[in-house]
DNA sequence: CGACAATACGAGTCTTTGCTCGTATTCTCG
DNA sequence: CGAGAATACGAGCAAAGACTCGTATTGTCG
């Protein structure tokens, strides 16, 4: 929001500039990792000299940042389209997975600078406060689907048990990606089955509908 | 092995300083992450100076080693007096778990900047090199328990299921440490609670002792 | 077109940090 | 004790890399 407001009239040619700027640093940090990736490779890479990357991003955090909010977006999108509009806590534990599984494996598939980015066990600042929205955006939404089919479960207990689902994912994301073919949809299916029955403790089916 | 043998003589004091290095580093490494960590910084948090430390250690990489080499061996002790002299593999599921675990989670307890180092998901080469035997050891353990109480699976299904019990544990481990009191007992029952049910579909018990 | 803003450039500055080196001190051992 | 080896010191070197700045080019708009 601030930067739209100060940042100077913007050309298309720089709204260009910095998709691709961008592009080029999920590339290079995917590549580097975030503290060995310079600004000057990212440049180059974009095609570009140090000094116009600066033109359009403060620092190196601020390209990350950026980067971060671009995937918080895409991966908001994804999440919602899943969450969505059909009302997801009325099917069954197992279809309730499936989608929420789905587009998250579909994104980290698709961004594999991603989990490079933002899978990290230890963070520099800026990166955390980049993450922080990402990760609460997907704890809540699992809160509030087990507030309706757990509702027996304490505040604090529900926070850990999306906390832990949460941790599970993250825990076999990288397998999942790292796998092919027949490999990677065993570590789906493994995936989901772990989930399942670690929710099942705590759910409660919704009522069948014929 | 290597380092032992050129090395010049070593004297006692020579010793209690590569411990108070080793130390030292494993803290300034928690607090500050690999890269981020200074060698003046772990030199001075030592208590000696910067041309100190490169009396004992080539360079940084080489202090990471070490110190990966203190915590193969430490972890490695705990691990065999879990995997122990009794027969592991004779036990029902549950228990072998809560012994797995069990010296896991206090190694990780007591040593908080093991995670920093150890559980990144994108690791400089250095790094990679040091934990390989770590993870392989680990590995190579549950494996053989799995070949005993889970001979009917393939070699395949056998790594993979290996590989997604450690995963698992990896992905809680962080919240288990940074928990505390009755918080961290639920988060540890919840692990073993997901790799109970996990393991329980290839584990074949064991006949029922008297 | 003309003026101003936005974009682009890249050599160069400045800071950080891994590491060295000349020198001084302490230990070992005959 | 004395000689050589091990340990200790810390100012400073050199490389790397984040970032700047003076200048040139391109776009916008009246």
């Amino acid at each position: 929001m601030d930067e739209a407001k100060r940042a100077p009239k913007r050309q298309a040619r720089g709204e260009r500039r910095i998709a691709q700027i961008l592009e080029s640093a999920a590339e290079v940090f995917a590549d580097a990792g975030f503290e060995a990736a310079t600004t000057n490779a990212i440049a180059a890479r974009a095609g570009i000299s140090p000094g116009s990357l600066y033109q359009f991003f403060a620092n190196k955090d601020a390209v990350a940042r950026a980067l971060a909010e671009r995937y918080v977006a895409e991966l908001g999108a994804a999440q919602a389209a899943a969450f969505g509009p059909a009302d997801l806590a009325e099917l069954p534990l197992q279809q309730v997975i499936e989608r929420v599984t789905e587009p998250l494996i579909a994104f980290n598939l698709a961004n594999r600078g991603f989990k490079t980015l933002f899978a990290r066990t230890d963070m520099p600042p800026a990166l955390v406060e980049a993450t922080a929205p990402l990760n609460g955006a997907v704890h809540r939404r699992i809160d509030a689907l087990l507030q309706v089919r757990a509702p027996g479960l304490a505040r604090a207990d529900r926070e850990r048990t999306a906390t832990v689902a949460i941790q599970l994912v993250r825990g076999l994301m990288p397998l999942i990606v790292a796998a092919e073919g027949d490999e990677r949809d065993r570590l789906v299916r493994d995936l989901r089955g772990v989930l399942a029955s670690y929710l099942a403790d705590v759910w409660a089916e919704p009522p069948a509908r014929d």
